[in-house]
DNA sequence: GTTGGCACTCTTGCCTTACGAGTGCTAATA
DNA sequence: TATTAGCACTCGTAAGGCAAGAGTGCCAAC
């Protein structure tokens, strides 16, 4: 059975009202406020049929309508109108983005909580890295016990390690070591630094004293770390001002899986591109914990590989339009400022391209 | 009027079975479990005066006692058994401080996120530092368009940037720049980096692009960053399985505050080391928000001044002995590993001195 | 000083009732 | 045929009343 352009209507009306005020919303109230000529009765049996047709339904018999999330679902795919982000919130973002942004590790968390902040929802930012390598090695000498190993890794960030030492070394066996791992341990990923390799640097190095496996283990440790998605949730607490969630025990389990790290893109679905925000609506979700509430994430491209999400938790009654703006925004931004992206975060706007599970256009 | 023996063992035994229960504590319950051969009768003479002293509370006539402020603070300073913690839980600490301290600053998070997984509350970690000032300097020359700054701090830990240039610079000028740096910028501490200083190393270099004064601003920031308290809370949701958090907007409001960083040592009050644990119930907070619960806090010395505070929030109704003796090994392995502890964290249990504001011991 | 006994207070849970919001259905209407 | 007005019906919510139970305070006896 095909939906109407009444219905359609109607529906939007319905989702708009119930997210605006997370009061089931009845007959009167749309006839009166969404400006069909037509009154309530009229609306009340269109109603009764979107309830059959699964995209509301109601708590009760004699109280409003609630959209399922197969309503959201369509709200969100055809009927949302695309809310416009203010002058001032399109500012705001782009301000708070120059502020401070170096590398994009300090930054994991300063961006989860500047969507959670612009959002006021719980928010999850995180990176996933493509084969890290090392991309230059250096020893810096201190002193007889002391160096400082910094590694340059191909995307560009830099990692260092103070090493304290029990014994004495001399500098020319630090340089040696230096130069060994810079033409040895560069350009290969984590899982080529065999022991074989150690061992041979270590021979070729004339290193009795263990430094070549302190600093290979370093190597890998680095390389590991990049390898590791790094996850921040930020916001939690705001879950609580949501009316959904005033009971403590729902709240409390959200929010333990989300500080928990646990994951909210559903193992097989990917991220095309800054351009595209996914929506992840109640059951839509995998993880038992987020099925009455509903995700929306952006992706954004750090360069070199390095792709990284952000997203945003909140209870199906989200504002999914305002929420999925201001992500796409952020996530634009973000490719812009980290090196992956090319286009002005301004022209993002007018591709927006929403998606989801079970959509289909 | 001072107070019995047979006050304090009632009085305790009220704290032990509200802290256990979160119920209000009532004379035949005292009677059958405290062990004191007396009847409900006496107990409810007992009981009454102690309501009239203040240190305990009726929520309404028919109800039981519920210890006050200041009955807490009684407990907590002269009644409370201290609770030994199981071999089980003292080898947890330590393994789980073993496996995995690296530099202090990465380290913050994990100290907070330990302190709240063992407590079971919301914990909170920091760091203060005295003047860091820089120990070492080193620019690594990685291309004509890019280098890394290395700078070791006084610290120990060591902080890198990686810049890329508009423009070309060659090997001998960075060479340059790194010697002048650092002979001109270490052990200095950050309001000693004048312009005039920058001024003169510019010219000393030859540094007609600027680089000097890039340099110098990481410099800059680098000791600022080390100067700002960093903190790190986590497991606010913990809260939520407090019974007197189960009003969402109490917990909202406290979570709010805590994920503010807000701060939750009185100014003034200072930790005198690692064997003290400090105990601020309720009012004895400045924080508003903080007025009804209770924070435990212990010190950790991490070597070279600078300081670290673990705290741990709860409901005033809080395990306070359980808690104080965790954070108080916790505190104490944290000095040990960091560099500031000598003793063995097993001895720190005879000696923990527990105060607060009110305290006169 | 301690204890048993008892009347009193106050909360909690439960039931009943009244109210109101919103529906579904029917019959009248354009 | 689609729309509308009208009306009976349903169901959740708030308010009031009642009984049960926990715990106290006090008194008189020990």
């Amino acid at each position: 059975m095909s939906i109407s352009e009444r219905k359609k209507k109607i529906l939007a009306a319905v989702v708009d009202e119930y997210i605006r005020t997370a009061e089931p919303v009845g007959s009167k109230a749309i006839a009166a406020n969404a400006g069909l000529g037509c009154s309530s009765a009229t609306i009340r049996n269109e109603l009764a049929e979107l309830v059959n047709m699964g995209y509301l339904e109601q708590p009760h018999t004699s109280a409003g309508r609630v959209p399922t999330p197969m309503g959201y679902r369509m709200y969100v795919n055809e009927l949302m109108e695309r809310q416009k982000l203010s002058m001032e919130e399109t500012e705001e973002i782009n301000r708070r983005l120059n502020q401070r942004l170096q590398e994009l590790d300090d930054t994991i968390s300063d961006v989860s909580r500047l969507a959670s902040q612009l959002t006021n929802y719980p928010a999850l930012a995180l990176t996933t890295q493509a084969a890290v390598t090392i991309k230059r090695f250096d020893i810096i000498y201190v002193d007889a016990n002391t160096f400082i190993i910094v590694v340059m890794l191909s995307n560009n960030s830099v990692k260092n390690k103070l090493v304290h030492l029990p014994v004495s070394v001399d500098q020319p066996m630090m340089q040696r070591l230096s130069s060994l791992f810079n033409s040895g341990f560069t350009g290969i990923t984590e899982d080529q630094i065999t022991p074989l390799l150690i061992n041979s640097t270590e021979r070729a190095a004339d290193d009795t004293m263990g430094l070549t496996s302190v600093i290979a283990a370093f190597a890998i440790s680095v390389l590991n770390e990049a390898k590791i998605p790094a996850s921040f949730v930020s916001g939690e607490n705001r879950l609580l001002s949501q009316p959904e969630f005033r009971d403590p025990d729902k709240a409390h389990k959200l929010m333990g899986y989300l500080s928990g790290g646990g994951y909210i893109l559903p193992p097989g679905v990917t991220m095309s591109g800054p351009n595209e925000v996914k929506v992840l609506i109640g059951p839509e979700n995998v993880a038992e914990e987020l099925k009455d509430s509903s995700v929306i994430i952006a992706s954004y491209d750090a360069g070199d590989n390095t792709k990284g999400l952000i997203g945003v938790v909140g209870p199906t009654r989200m504002d999914y339009s305002a929420v999925a703006e201001k992500l796409s925004l952020l996530a634009a931004g973000l490719s812009q400022r980290l090196g992956g992206g090319e286009g002005p975060p301004e022209g993002i706007h007018n591709k927006l391209i929403i998606k989801g599970d079970i959509s289909n256009e």
